[in-house]
DNA sequence: GGCTTTTTTTCGAGCCTCGAAAAAATAGTG
DNA sequence: CACTATTTTTTCGAGGCTCGAAAAAAAGCC
């Protein structure tokens, strides 16, 4: 559908989108040869020769020959071109509950400096959560031992509802506080570009990195620990509501009028899968006792009771399973089912969740073949988040390095042609 | 996100690309000129006077003086470009409930010939359905007072689950039979090329082409009618599931082990809104009862009985509209809220179900600014699919006309540089 | 060392878009 | 009615980009 903006293509947006291209099928294979960047992006090998002759002479790739040590086939051997680590840098900043972690991660990928703090962000004033947030960044920016190059993008992830323009934090469970404009905060601090992202979304971003084979085109990742939280990834894109971003898959509504949720109504999904929901289910409390922090040791205490023996624990479980079956099925009506990734603290507790999950999905319209779907868990949510606001960041820069890259060649000028 | 595909830009994809969005821009605006159709697509005029020189020696768009019969401006008067009615033709095919229509339209979106015929599609057999199918097909094309340039695409439109590729329909509540290849059939049939369509999405294109203001970048159809349909455009572009299309909004769950819906399911939405379940609700029988087909007449009688006085009838359109109102609070928990268009028969009776509707949805979290979602009824929706489908076989010749544009501009040669 | 094979670079041809200037077509003006 | 101002459209040359073919480079094989 050509329907929303017909904006022409110009000419010299060829060669930026093309730049782009040979960037970014870098990124994906590690270390491609010319011959191989030009069979994936079907372009000739004339134009790939031409575009990395200039993303080297610009400093963005680098040859490296050491594809395999021992070629044993005929012919010129191929030479692997990499990222250039020293080409940019990118850091990252998650923002979760009572914790706050920051990293620098050069242009190829890799971690080279990362700073932790625990604080206590239920609590904290806005000026104090801002200040503590500015002050790690500006430590590791100030860092002496760090001399890449210079930090070219900030990705901040955290819990919660981000506006669609990756600006602000809307609302989050960890603060009281809202509508923090932290892209906008960090971007004026350090006169760096910045953005806000949602942790589910990273998630999913760091998946579709993690294990391209499995999570390409469409998938789910699920967060499922204080809150329930979703990304997700359709056609290969990552789906973002029209004014939030981020599908409040947890917000759902599962029972009409049922269990308090922490959003305040009534009957939402995580009002029965959240880790407050199973807590208090296995407490035989209401289903209206307001909800309670409950910390990832007692919640694997209490998946290690309900493995032992079967009883209130266990019945939680089977209830958290039902909503989030239920609220999957809902999903799968909606966009067909799609693998899915369980995520944090009570993904560990899978195995309880599992059955009467897919019981639920079973019936309904989007678990026509139900058994036909598969859940992969992991059980720390912070490394993906962390390594989606990474790669969030560096293709960013990856998009944005070779728009100024015109401008680029331009400066440095011609020497080699 | 360039994760997906990575398919770089040839030189010869730039003209076409713009071809196509000359043809758009003309199909959108109407009779634009050069110089507006400069402006929007953000090309050179140098290029829109190409590409239009072209365009219109290939017989795709012709001038027409006529934008404003009383040019009051000075300076060169403005030439408006239209779309050639004769370059091309498409036929629609909508197949809905005990009728079949068809209707012949030109390339610039007038409707030139039109079919209808009654048939019983709940019992016929396979073979006559295709049969009475591909014979009024026949009967148009071979029609003799048909006289415009060759029928270049079939857009065909059905009530029902289409495959994701639009070759075939997988199921339909207007038949037992399943997965009918009908865009197959046709194809081979008649050698021209055919595609199948799910109805609420291409009442959703006929939306996006009535009212671009309202309906543009996110909005959704419903179908309120014997079943429930959806038809939903995200950032612009209709949204279809990964495997089959359309999302089945009717079959999300509202009580989870609740009323029989007519997939066999319990507690859809479909089963609480659905014509068949708001009568059978009215009619005091148990929500375990066989759903059964009510007449539209029907439906208008019970919607002036439950208008008429307090009763069952109004209670079961209260209940309809809470069902609704929940499905829309998820889904609005997943997309954001966005305008709806309720189209059907029930839409007419929708003054019945909008105050349950509100109510429900203000207690989801899609609902946070309820009061702000906005509402717009169509009782009637076959000329909205029959429209959609055109738009839709008319916007496909538009990006198929110029690929070969390249082919047939060299057989047609220059003669006018 | 010469031959084969494979990868990479070079080079000219062919398009495409763009900006500037020219041409075209009209309204106003004395 | 001639002339000017104004706006739209076309023309034309310049600059870029990609492509295919050929050449060059860099190995292994005999």
């Amino acid at each position: 559908m050509f329907q929303t903006m017909s904006v022409g293509i110009r000419h010299d947006d060829l060669r930026r989108r093309n730049r782009a291209m040979v960037i970014s099928a870098v990124r994906r294979a590690g270390q491609p040869s010319r011959t191989e960047i030009a069979a994936t992006t079907g372009l000739s090998h004339s134009t790939i020769s031409a575009i990395s002759a200039d993303l080297i002479q610009e400093g963005i790739l680098t040859e490296s020959k050491a594809t395999e040590p021992t070629a044993l086939k005929r012919g010129r051997p191929q030479i692997g071109l990499a990222l250039n680590p020293e080409a940019a840098a990118v850091l990252t900043v998650v923002l979760s509950l009572n914790f706050l972690s920051v990293a620098v991660i050069d242009y190829a990928g890799q971690v080279v400096a990362e700073e932790q703090q625990r604080l206590d962000t239920l609590v904290m004033p806005r000026d104090e959560l801002i200040g503590a947030c500015v002050a790690i960044v500006r430590r590791r920016l100030q860092d002496p031992d760090l001399d890449l190059g210079s930090v070219a993008r900030i990705a901040m992830g955290i819990q919660g509802i981000t506006d669609t323009h990756a600006r602000a934090m809307l609302w989050s469970p960890i603060t009281p506080l809202t509508d923090i404009p932290f892209a906008d905060i960090l971007e004026t601090e350090f006169g760096i570009p910045a953005t806000m992202e949602n942790d589910c979304n990273m998630m999913a971003v760091a998946l579709q990195w993690r294990d391209p084979e499995r999570y390409r085109d469409d998938f789910i990742a699920i967060l499922l620990s204080h809150g329930i939280g979703m990304g997700l990834v359709l056609k290969g894109t990552l789906f973002t509501g029209t004014h939030s971003s981020g599908g409040e898959f947890g917000h759902m509504i599962h029972r009409p009028g049922g269990a308090l949720c922490r959003c305040g109504r009534r009957g939402c999904v995580e009002a029965y899968a959240g880790n407050y929901a199973i807590w208090r289910s296995a407490m035989n409390m209401s289903e209206d006792a307001e909800p309670v922090d409950v910390g990832d040791a007692d919640m694997r205490a209490l998946a290690a009771r309900a493995r032992e023996k079967d009883g209130p624990e266990r019945e939680a479980y089977r209830r958290a399973g039902e909503a989030l079956g239920f609220g999957l099925g809902s999903l799968f009506a909606l966009i067909d089912p799609a693998p899915v990734a369980m995520v944090g603290v009570s993904a560990a507790a899978f195995d309880l969740i599992e059955p009467a999950l897919r019981e639920a999905i079973a019936q309904t319209a989007g678990g026509q073949h139900s058994t036909s779907i598969s859940f992969d868990t992991e059980p720390n949510e912070l490394p993906l988040i962390r390594e989606g606001c990474a790669m969030r960041a560096l293709t960013f820069v990856d998009q944005e390095i070779f728009a100024p890259g015109v401008q680029a060649r331009a400066i440095s000028g011609k020497h080699v042609a």
